[in-house]
DNA sequence: TAGATTGTTAATCGATTAACAATC
DNA sequence: TAGATTGTTAATCGATTAACAATC
C-alpha cells in the first residue's frame, strides 16, 4: 500500500479541526456533518471533507461524523497518543514561560529538562526542573530518551547548538530563534518566527488601513 | 490606479526576505541576483522575481538588486518604517516573556504597557513596564494612541477582552490565546497558536518515522 | 424506502515555475 | 556592443471548490 503524501496545508489544518472536535466533545455533541462543521469553522464543507478523507473514511453516508471518534483519529494522526520528551535549551524569559505552560503536558508533550549556558541561572527551579549547564545535555538527551529540543536561545548560538542535539540523537526541533536551520534530512524543524508574524501583522494594518483610505477618498 | 490584491503566501515570505538581505547589508554585500539569493534560500529565482514584482520592479535588468535598496524597500512594505504601539494584555510568564524581547523594539515595535487581572502582579515591574490594572486599560488605550494589543491570556477570557479591546479603538491583536477570535472586519488578528505548531512538528515526526520504517524493512 | 450526507471525481482557481523578450 | 539579469507572459502544478453517485 503506497502512502501519498498529505500535503503540509492539510496538515497545519489537522490541529484545527481537532481543537472544534475537543470543544464540540466536551459540549456534549455526538455528531456532525461536514456541512455544520463548516458553518461553524468558516471553511467549506467540501475541504472538511477532502481533508478527513486524506487519511481514510471517518464518516458515515446519511449520518455524518462520530464526533469523539473522529477527535481520537485526528489525535492519532497528529501523533498525540503517544508521549514526547522536550528539553528547553534557552532558559531565558521565552524557555521558562513554555516550561510553565501546562497545556503541552496534557498532549503528552513533557517537559523533562531545562538547559541554559549561563551560569546565573543553574539550579533555578522552574516549574518541576531545574536549570541545568549545557555540559550535562548530551548525556540527558541520550539517557532520557529526548525527542524534541525546544531552541529558546539567541540566533547566534543556534546552529551550533543545534548541530550538537542532532548528534546527541534528538529527532525534532521546535525552533523559536530567528534562523533558518540547517539539518539533515531525517530532522524535524518546526519554527516559530516571532518578529515574523509581528511583521505580517503591521503589513496587513497597513493594507486595511490603505483600504479604507481609498472609501473615504483619503488616497488614488 | 487599482491595487490588486497581494496574496498572504507572498506577505508571508517578506519577512524571511527582509531578514536575509539585512544580514547580507551588514556583511557589506551590495548587489545580489535573484539567482544568487535564490541559493541562499533555497527557493526559486522565478518565485523571488515574481514576489518581489508584486510591488513593482526593485532590480535592474543586467544588474540584479541593490541589497540595501531592496532591504529599505521591503520594510517600509512591511510597515516597519513606522512606529506601532502595543500593549500586552495578560502579565503571565509569556506576556513577561514578549515585554522582555528586545527585538521588537528595533523593528519600531513599541511595548507601552502590561496589563493583568490579577492583583497579585499589579505594580511588578516587568523590564521597563509596571504591570497595571485591567480597570485602567480604557484609557490608556485611549491615550497613549495603542495600536496593536497582544493577548496572552487563556482562553475563556480572550474574546471579552478582544471585543472590549476593539470597542476602545484597537488596529489589531496579536492573538497567543488558544481560539478563534471574532473581529469586525476592518480589525486585523494575528494568530500565534503555540500548541498547533507543537501538533505539526509531531506529525512530522511520525511521518519520517514511517518513512524510515519502510526503508528500513521495519513496516509494510 | 426516502432523505441525508459522505466519499470521490471533475472543474476551477490560484500559486509556482519556466521561458524569454526587454533592457540595463 | 555583448552579456547579464530583470520583468513579465505562458505553462504547469497543486490546492480548493463544486457536483454527484454511492450508500447508510
Amino acid at each position: 500500500m503506497e502512502e501519498k503524501e498529505i500535503s503540509q496545508a492539510v496538515i497545519g489544518r489537522l490541529p484545527r479541526y481537532f481543537r472544534y472536535l475537543g470543544e464540540l466533545k466536551d459540549e456534549g455533541v455526538e455528531r456532525i456533518s461536514s456541512q455544520e462543521l463548516s458553518e461553524l469553522m468558516q471553511v467549506t464543507a467540501s475541504q472538511i471533507r477532502q481533508d478527513f478523507n486524506n487519511f481514510g473514511g471517518f464518516g458515515q453516508q446519511g449520518y455524518g461524523y462520530n464526533v469523539e471518534y473522529l477527535y481520537q483519529e485526528i489525535g492519532k494522526i497528529l501523533g498525540l497518543d503517544s508521549e514526547h520528551h522536550l528539553i528547553i535549551v534557552g532558559a531565558g524569559n521565552l524557555g521558562q514561560a513554555l516550561a510553565n505552560y501546562m497545556n503541552f503536558e496534557r498532549r503528552g508533550f513533557l517537559m523533562k529538562g531545562i538547559f541554559d549556558i549561563n551560569r546565573a541561572l543553574h539550579g533555578k527551579k522552574v516549574r518541576n526542573l531545574t536549570v541545568q549547564p549545557m555540559e550535562k545535555i548530551e548525556q540527558f538527551v541520550k539517557e532520557q530518551n529526548i525527542d524534541i529540543a525546544v531552541l529558546t536561545l539567541p540566533k547566534a548560538s543556534a546552529e551550533e547548538v543545534a548541530d550538537k542535539l542532532i548528534r546527541y540523537g534528538i529527532k525534532a526541533i521546535w525552533n523559536f530563534a530567528h534562523v533558518d536551520l540547517k539539518v539533515p534530512e531525517e530532522v524535524v524543524v518546526e519554527n516559530v518566527h516571532l518578529s515574523d508574524s509581528l511583521m505580517k501583522l503591521s503589513y496587513n494594518i497597513n493594507r486595511k488601513q490603505s483600504e479604507r483610505g481609498a472609501y473615504s477618498g483619503k488616497k488614488g
